[in-house]
DNA sequence: TAGTGGTCTAGACCACTGC
DNA sequence: CAGTGGTCTAGACCACTAA
C-alpha cells in the first residue's frame, strides 16, 4: 500500500456492521478459531435486520476473516497468510534439502504448520488447454498427479500436474511418492531437465469441487497459477496448475533484468 | 484449468438467473457496451424480486462482466483480460523499442486499444512501509510518481512509485515526463542501474479511491502487485506499487531454474 | 420528474447440525 | 428437536441520472 490516504467513511449498514466485527476480531474479542455470536443475536445488537448481519459476514468471508459451516455456526479462520516464493521454489538447493519434499513443506513449516499432501496419480487423455500447453495432439495420454495440500489440517492448495505420458509412464513420476527433490528431479534423470518455467497468474471465481475442499464461499477468489516447465530444448514437459485461496496467499516472484 | 469435471447446478436462484444472463451475454443477446434491462423489468422477466436479481447483478459484477453506474443502468463490460509480462516487461529492448514509453503502452497497443497514462509527480515524506522497503529511515523524503492508466480511455491500472530523493530529487525522474526508457532508464544513467527485481503479488479488496477510478465494485476484487528494483550492489531503489482489477489481468512471470 | 440501482426490513421457509 | 446459517419475498426508502 502506501497510497492509500483517504479516509473511507463505511456507506451501509452492512459495512458498518462488517467493520465493527472486524475490530472486534482485531481487538481480540473473538479468538482464532472462536464462534461468532449467532446471526440472530447479532442483529438483535445491532439493532439490524438478519440478513443486514448475513451481508456484513459475507464481507468479511470474502476477506478470509471468518469461515461459515452451515448449521454450526461461524468461526474465526486460524491459518493467516502463506507466502509462495517462486524464486527459491524452483532451486534444486532448496528442493533436495533437507527432510523437505518439495517447496510447499518448506512454505508451511517456516510458519510453523505441519504440512500434508495427499496424491493421487493417474493417466488420462489431455484436457485441451492442457494439450495445447504441452503441445501435444489432443487426447495425448499424460500422467496426471492431484495434490491437495494442508497446513494443520486445514486445506490451503490444490495443484493438478500433468506430465506426457511418453516420458513418465512406467517411471517414479507415475507413484505416488516421486521421491527425493520430487518430479523435477525425476525428469531430470530421465534427460528432461526444466530449464525454465512460466507461471500465469490470474483470479476467479472458485469451482464447485474448489469450493467445497478448500472451504470457500462464492464470494471468495481463487490464484490460478498456471506453470508450465521448458527444457533447455524449449520442450514443455510439464504443466501444473495451482489453485488457491486469494486471500491466503502471497506470491513472490524475482526476475534478473537483462 | 483443466481440472475441472463436475458439472456444478447452480442452487440458489439468484445463481440460476447470474448463470442465465451470463449466457445470454455471451450468446450476444446484450452485446460489449450495451446496456442490460432494468432490474425491475428483469424481475418480472425471471419471476422473482428485484433483491434476487441485484443479487445475481452482484455476481456477475465480480466476475467483471458487467459494470453498473448508479442511476443509470447497467453495463455490459467493453474491455478484455489484459496479459502483463513481467518477463519481457523489464528487458531494456522492450523498454526503449519503437515509440513506446514502458511495457504497459505495449501490452495495450498489442490488444489494439490505445494507452494513456496520466502522471503525478511530487515529493513527500515515504509512508512506513515504503522507507523499510527502501531501507530508509522513518518519514525520509522519495520522489512519488503516480500514474493512472487507461485503455481506449477506461482506467485499468493504478501505479505508484517511489524514489529515495537523494537519487532522484532534481533529475528528469522528478519531471513528469521521464524520458525514453522510462525512470529505469535514467537511473541507470545515474549510477543505479537495476539489476534484479522482486515482486510480490496479493489479493485484496480496493480501497476507496481504487474504487472510484477504476469503476469497481465492492465485491471486485483487485490484485496488488509490490515491486522493488534492486542494483547490483543490493541496495533497493525503487518501489512501484501496482493496482490493478484482479478480473482484467493476467500476470505472466518467467524464471531460470538453477 | 421519472427511471435507475442500492439497500434495508420483517417475516418466512429451507437445509443442515448436533443433541 | 432446537439452533444454526442461506435465501427469498414484498415493500419501502434513498441517491443518483437524465430529460
Amino acid at each position: 500500500m502506501g497510497a492509500e490516504v483517504a479516509a473511507e467513511e463505511p456507506r451501509s449498514k452492512a459495512e458498518q456492521v462488517a467493520a465493527a466485527l472486524r475490530a472486534a476480531i482485531s481487538a481480540g474479542d473473538y479468538p482464532r478459531g472462536s464462534r461468532l455470536p449467532s446471526e440472530d443475536t447479532l442483529a438483535a445488537e445491532y439493532g439490524v435486520a438478519r440478513p443486514t448481519i448475513n451481508a456484513a459476514e459475507r464481507i468479511l468471508r470474502a476477506e478470509g476473516l471468518i469461515r461459515t459451516e452451515r448449521g454450526r455456526g461461524t468461526i474465526v479462520t486460524e491459518i493467516p497468510v502463506i507466502t509462495r516464493q517462486a524464486a527459491t521454489r524452483y532451486a534444486r538447493s532448496a528442493r533436495e534439502g533437507g527432510q523437505n519434499r518439495g517447496a510447499f513443506d518448506a512454505e508451511i513449516r517456516s510458519l510453523g504448520y505441519q504440512p500434508r499432501v495427499d496424491v493421487a496419480v493417474s493417466t488420462a487423455q489431455a484436457p485441451p488447454d492442457v494439450a495445447e500447453a504441452l503441445q501435444l495432439e489432443r487426447g495425448a495420454a499424460v500422467v496426471v498427479r492431484e495434490r491437495r495440500m494442508y497446513a494443520d489440517g486445514v486445506p490451503v492448495q490444490f495443484a493438478t500436474s500433468y506430465i506426457p505420458a511418453d516420458i513418465a509412464a512406467g517411471t517414479q513420476i507415475a507413484e505416488p511418492d516421486s521421491g527425493p527433490g520430487g518430479i523435477m528431479s525425476r525428469m531430470a534423470e530421465l534427460g528432461y531437465a526444466q530449464a525454465r518455467i512460466t507461471e500465469t497468474v490470474r483470479v476467479r471465481p472458485p469451482g464447485g469441487e474448489e469450493r467445497a475442499f478448500m472451504r470457500l464461499d462464492k464470494g471468495q477468489a481463487v490464484l490460478e497459477i498456471w506453470h508450465v516447465g521448458w527444457t533447455e530444448a524449449g520442450r514443455p514437459v510439464e504443466v501444473c496448475v495451482h489453485v488457491l485461496p486469494a486471500w491466503q496467499w502471497r506470491l513472490s516472484y524475482e526476475l534478473p533484468v537483462t
